[in-house]
This record gives C-alpha cells, sequence and structure tokens, in this order.
DNA sequence: TGCTAAATGTTATGCTATAACATATCAATC
DNA sequence: GATTGATATGTTATAGCATAACATTTAGCA
C-alpha cells in the first residue's frame, strides 16, 4: 500500500506522462478522447488537487470549451468512467487519479485546507468491507474510502 | 465486526430503546436534546433507512416543527455531532446510528435501490488509513468509508 | 431582574447536478 | 459518396443539496 500526493515530484512529467497513457488506454478500448475530454484531464493533472466540477469549468470556459455546467459534467463522467479520475464524496470534487487505467478500490487522504489530496491502494480494506458484505449476502459495487483532515504543510500553517 | 441492518428485528423497541439511551447521553453530557431534535431522529429511527435533509425537513414540516431547510439541517448538525447521525456522503442522506453514542469509525453498506443502510465498525480499517496517514504525515479528524451495492432483497428484485 | 449563550424562525442565496431537447460529428455499411 | 445510427456537443431550464445572515425567542445563571 502506497501513498501518493504529499511528495515533491516532476509534475509536468507526471501531467504530460499520464495524458500519453491516458491517449494510450483510449486507443486500445476505443473511447474517443476528444479536446474537451483531454483538456478537462490536462486541468485536474496540472491543479494536483481535488476540483469542483465548476471550478474545472470555469477554466474550460476559460479555453472557450463551453460554459454550462453539462459540458463539465459530461467531461467528468468520463473521466471517472474511464478511471481517469475519481470523485472525492466528502468534497463534491473530483481529481486525476494517481494510478491511471487500473481498476482499483481507491482510498483518499484528503486535506480540507489546502484540497490537496493523496490517493493510496486498498486491497485490503476492499477485503474487509467484502467479507461483511458475503456474510450479508450485499453486492458490493463500488466503494468509498476517505480520510478527511490536514496535510503536513497545512498542519504547520494553523500553528503559525 | 459486525453488520446491522439487513436482519429483521424488533422495531418499535429499538427505536424507543435508542431514544433512551440518547436522553440519557445528553444529560451526562450537558447537551440539550430539544424537541426538534428528538424528534428528528425518532424520524431517522423510524424509517431505518438514509433520508435526504429535505425528506426529514418534510416530515418535521408535517408536524410544525418548521419548514426551511436550516431547520432540518440544524437538528441535522445536532445529531451528527453528538454522534446520534451519521451522513452517507454517496447518497447526501442522513441515517440514525446504529451504535449511538460510541466515539467509532463507521462503515456502511448502503443499498442503492432502497437506500437501506448497514452500518459496521471498521478499526481495522482506520487502522491501516491510520498507517497510511502516520507514514506521510498527515492527520485524520473523519473517515468516510461506504460500499455501494445492492441489499439482498433488492437484487431478488432485480431479477424479477 | 438582567445578562449571556444557545436555539429557533425566516428570507434569501449559493453550490451541486441533471433532465430534456436540438445540433453536430464520426464511423460503418451499402 | 449517401444513408444511417451512435456518440458527442450546445443550450436552456430546473431540481436537489446546503448555508449565510439576521431577527426573535428561550433557557440557564449571576
Amino acid at each position: 500500500m502506497t501513498a501518493l500526493g504529499f511528495q515533491p515530484h516532476d509534475h509536468a512529467h507526471c501531467v504530460s506522462s499520464t495524458l500519453a497513457r491516458a491517449e494510450h488506454y483510449c486507443a486500445d478500448h476505443k473511447l474517443k478522447f476528444t479536446p474537451i475530454r483531454r483538456r478537462a484531464l490536462e486541468i485536474l493533472l496540472e491543479e494536483h488537487r481535488a476540483l469542483g466540477a465548476y471550478d474545472l469549468l470555469a477554466v474550460l470556459a476559460k479555453d472557450g470549451m463551453g460554459t454550462a455546467p453539462p459540458v463539465a459534467y459530461r467531461a467528468l463522467d468520463f473521466l471517472t468512467s474511464a478511471g481517469f479520475a475519481h470523485k472525492i464524496e466528502g468534497l463534491n470534487a473530483y481529481i486525476a487519479c494517481a494510478h491511471l487505467g487500473a481498476d482499483h478500490a481507491p482510498a483518499f487522504l484528503i486535506c480540507t485546507n489546502c484540497k490537496s489530496v493523496a490517493e493510496a491502494e486498498t486491497e485490503a480494506t476492499k477485503g474487509r468491507l467484502g467479507e461483511v458484505a458475503r456474510a450479508t449476502g450485499f453486492v458490493i459495487s463500488h466503494t468509498v474510502i476517505e480520510a478527511l483532515g490536514l496535510c503536513p504543510s497545512c498542519q504547520d500553517k494553523e500553528c503559525a
């Protein structure tokens, strides 16, 4: 289990390489990676934090890519369906996936102050919920696993 | 780890005994269990499923206990702060707590069809997230752990 | 009594999300 | 290359979730 998100890294590279992998994935799976969808993913990757649908829309609008809410929600539907992005239920916000393309049950550490998000893999947790589900006859289609709190740098600011 | 919610039980008794324990808890902790707050919890207990704030408000209004949204949200704020109810983020809905008064990290199995909810305890899961949090220096204030899917009886209906 | 804090009443508004329908684009087949 | 069907986009309107702000009332206590 690893967590990404609160460490410094070569961000320009992580944006471009993820976009490239998304292109590849869409080509392989006959999905249409249209300009709006591509730009939406690029925006989420550049921000590198949870973004509201309307925040995303504002940036898309600035680029002349549509002004009405469905534009943003459609792009987000595509990205989340393809596994390129996740919704953070605790914030009603969206974030680019840190493990693109993999069919996984993500878990998140979410800073409620700066909205930065670390994504971790959680097979063990899914197994736990899975246990209970099997015991009760419940069939899981999707899991939401989020921890809300303060990231290291926002803790420092709180003290200051 | 136990899950409650999809088994038959003496419901009238679970409503009244939980209300009684809530009374007791409020007396002990100098919290004001006002008529609106009491009735709100009673409604959630009676429904025994996730209820939207406006659904709750509609019932409160029928009882002459206020018609504007803040009435419902204030009651829900109180109930969730006291640990008498939880918000189901995946549904934007609220449910009475099945382990009243305990300071716990609840996990939920949520039927997306009938909105019934089973609540389970998840110390192990919190420990897992806690591990990652400690490793990255993240401080958790709250966890959201939800599995969305179909409960046994709604699976049957789907097949029919 | 009079003060303070908390709870309630009320109006207005903001944020999140989708329904519904028109138009345009693209790919496959004839 | 025209037809067709499926998918994507443009646009308007509206539904659903949540809170800000301020007035009024109530409860507890010095």
